[in-house]
RNA sequence: GGGAGUGUAGCUCAGUUGGCAGAGCAACGGCCUUUUAAGCCGUAGGUCCUGGGUUCGAGUCCCAGCACUCUCACCA
């Protein structure tokens, strides 16, 4: 045990010999500290007030103490003075940053303009028992700030802020989606096949089936089952698992919408993402231009939609079609393009060149058709799929198109697929090409990556800063 | 896995050319009844990430390892 911790657990016993219960109980009847500060009449000496929360500062001034009250809503002052307190005051004066108390008492202006609880009953609710960070710098070691969220969320306010915030914009989707008559599902997280995307996923096993499952990559291929059941209009919000490198866009683990609409298009899941991104925009974002990093990123509708095949010529300076002129690009960027088949060096090209500079929001629309297994070819030009993906600040925010619903091209997607497989992880699931031959509606499906778009909102650089407890290595062993 | 950087008191950080280990905050003791990162006086607090090496002498230089950060790769 630390000096530290010693020293605490000391006064700890000191309190108790006073008659305190370290650890309290239920706390009723309190209010949150900002509401109290804003229901306060400047005219009325009679007002009370009580309030739970964490000591955040603590200023003991001999006679009279004031503290920093932190809640979930904000921070209010209490003033602790022998005369109020009587027989607690000696208790009061055992108080250490980072107690968690209630206080009670009329509530007044001091002399300075504060508004403060002038406690004439203290309560203390849990001991702290190890050192607070630094009250002015807060917690500011990244892999202390991750392993130890629990402290950085009440060091920092601002971590508290933003995922707040977060559950604020996922509560305005449900709202939104809901109010379009979709209907919120769960699929299984644990599958037998991991379909859906184009991803290694985890695997893991069931004991008394005596069998391998995988974490989902997707609950693409479930979701759509519903569609063939008659749920015509569903989402889905949940963790997807992908067996990847960690980077600043990327967790392991991560939080995903789909969306379903039967008798829908891709034009349709266009504007369903414009309108619901911009309604989170719209309710918890200062204005449209959010600053991200570097980048001013301007949502003023409506947004770009560009071609696939205009970007390319545009950024990348070759024509799709040219196969020639792609592979020399390719060549140019340093890619080993010798091993790749045509439709992966196409797109090494697009992401080498194009993807940089997709700053404001762009919808990339029509994709190689190669590249998209799950997506109805468009009509006119079979060698394109009906898919877009959304860009934002460089990052890719959503994937959609118009669902594949003819199951025998659907069959043959994936045997495609399957060819290119050296590890035989996926395998094909003719339950789904099953389940299409029962007939399911026409639709669009779209998918928004939802860690990402609170990044964006809240101007997080980094997934770790809007997942709560991002991946990390397990800490060395100890206290 | 490759490359670059960081690791010093509980926290935030200094530390010169290789020459006694430092500050602010927190803590402990004292003074203070209107403070706002309260103030003033005093005290205590160190495996300088770990292990080797060079040197009369290493926080500092060299080698290896560990952890974290950034970046590239894997990955939509």
């Amino acid at each position: 045990m630390s000096k530290f911790e010693q020293q605490r657990q000391e006064k700890l016993a000191r309190a108790k010999e006073l008659g305190v219960e370290p650890y309290g109980n239920r706390y009723e009847g309190t209010e949150p500290a900002e509401e109290i500060k804003g229901r306060f009449k400047e005219d009325d000496p009679t007002q009370q007030a009580n309030c739970a929360g964490r000591i955040a500062l603590l200023r003991d001034i001999g006679k009279l103490i004031f503290i920093t009250l932190r809640d979930r809503s904000g921070t209010i002052q209490v003033g602790l003075s022998k005369k109020l307190l009587g027989e607690q005051w000696e208790s009061a004066k055992l108080l250490d940053l980072g107690d968690i108390i209630g206080a009670s008492g009329p509530l007044a202006r001091t002399k300075t303009g504060e508004i403060t609880i002038w406690a004439d009953h203290l309560t203390l609710l849990s001991k702290c028992l190890l050192p607070p960070p630094e009250k002015f710098h807060g917690l500011a070691d990244i892999d202390q700030r991750y392993r130890q969220r629990y402290v950085d969320l009440w060091a920092n306010p601002q971590v508290l802020e933003r995922f707040k915030t977060r559950s604020a914009i996922i509560t305005t989707i449900r709202n939104f989606l809901e109010s379009k008559d979709f209907l919120e599902v769960e699929t299984p997280m644990m599958q037998t096949i991991a379909g859906g995307a184009a991803a290694r996923p985890f695997v893991t096993h069931h004991n008394s089936l005596g069998m391998d499952l995988f974490l989902r990559i997707s609950p693409e291929l479930f979701l759509k089952r519903l569609l063939v059941g008659g749920m015509e209009r569903v989402f889905e919000i949940n963790r997807n698992f992908r067996n990847e490198g960690l980077s600043r866009q990327h967790n392991p683990e991560f939080t995903m919408l789909e969306v379903y609409q039967a008798y829908g298009d891709y034009d349709v899941m266009m504007d369903l993402t414009e309108e619901l991104v911009s309604l989170c925009v719209q309710k918890h974002c200062a204005g449209t231009r959010l600053q991200f990093g570097e980048f001013t990123i301007d949502f003023t509708r409506p947004w770009r939609r560009a071609r696939y095949a205009d970007l390319l010529k545009e950024y990348g300076g070759c024509d799709i079609d040219d196969l020639k002129a792609v592979r020399t690009k390719a060549r140019q960027l340093n890619l080993d393009e010798a091993e790749m088949d045509d439709a992966v060096v196409v797109n090494e090209v697009f992401e080498a060149t194009v993807e940089d500079n997709l700053i404001a929001p762009t919808f990339v629309i029509d994709y190689p058709a190669a590249l998209c297994p799950l997506a109805r070819r468009k009509k006119d030009d079979p060698k394109f799929a009906s898919r877009f993906e959304l860009f934002v600040a460089r990052m890719e925010l959503a994937n959609a198109y118009t669902e594949l619903n003819d199951p025998a091209e659907q069959y043959e997607n994936f045997l495609n697929q399957l060819r290119g497989q050296e590890e035989s992880l996926t395998k094909m699931d003719s339950d789904y090409v099953t389940a299409l031959k029962y007939g399911m509606p026409p639709a669009g499906g779209l998918g928004i990556g939802i860690d990402r778009l609170v990044m964006v909102l809240t101007g997080a650089e980094t997934i770790r800063d809007v997942v709560l407890f991002p991946l990390l290595r397990p800490a060395k062993a100890q206290g």
